[in-house]
DNA sequence: CCGGATCCGGTCTGATACTG
DNA sequence: CAGTATCAGACCGGATCCGG
């Protein structure tokens, strides 16, 4: 039965957005998978693929709950080795603004960090 | 020497902003903290008494990060019986645009949930 | 009392190995 | 390639204890 463990069940439902945001969002995990979307990677290898080297486990468990909240959609896109896609929804379009606002801060506050998500508009010195 | 269990010293560096701004905010409880303060709250039991019920030693390790990282600053109002009071940084209120869009989007598509850090003007449909 | 520190059981993480 | 299984150790969370 092995009780379900880096399964995904984790309802709260505080009554706080910020709380209930929390309770989806709130690790360092899937925020980087949602940015990994936004930067255009689709499939599980090229979500490994990034530098933060996510485990396996944990992408998986991440994936599966992002698809649970519907803030991503799998879907197959091959069939003879099958192959999967994930996408994201307009629900985890809309976090686009936050991951926005993280990027802001983190360029501001921290030093040595350069954002790479959003390829800008060739802004050449 | 007691292996500095919850201890505060999570400094990974990446070299992207977002995975660098989650190494400090990415947490559940971390940005609760932050919340409370941008809702006035400045006193280790104003934070206790959220309804989310953080922890004891979680909270005391969260403001000493917060306190390090200097999004927050601790300093003592009061000398008899000693009290403390933590109070936002510039640095931390840079942080209310990323609360901000988690409140809006948490909100868009969390039912039942409801913001009331931000009073807001009104916007009535 | 308030602001924390300590203890401890249970959960989750993260590295690696393994499978279809 | 896309995951699942396993397992030690880190971390969380609740309760309790302590210093001023």
């Amino acid at each position: 039965m092995a009780k379900q463990n880096q399964s995904s069940e984790k309802f709260k439902r505080s009554s706080c957005p910020v709380a209930s945001t929390l309770d989806i969002i709130g690790d360092k995990w899937t925020l980087l998978v949602v940015r990994d979307l936004f930067a255009g990677k689709r499939t599980y290898s090229e979500f490994q693929g990034s530098p933060e080297k996510i485990p396996t486990n944990i992408l998986a468990d991440r994936l599966k709950r992002l698809a649970e909240y519907e803030i991503v959609v799998k879907k197959p896109y091959q069939h003879h080795p099958v192959r999967y896609e994930y996408l994201l929804t307009a629900k985890g379009k809309d976090l686009g603004p936050v991951l926005m606002t993280m990027v802001q801060w983190g360029e501001k506050h921290l030093p040595g960090t350069k954002a790479q998500i959003i390829p800008a508009k060739e802004a050449k010195p």
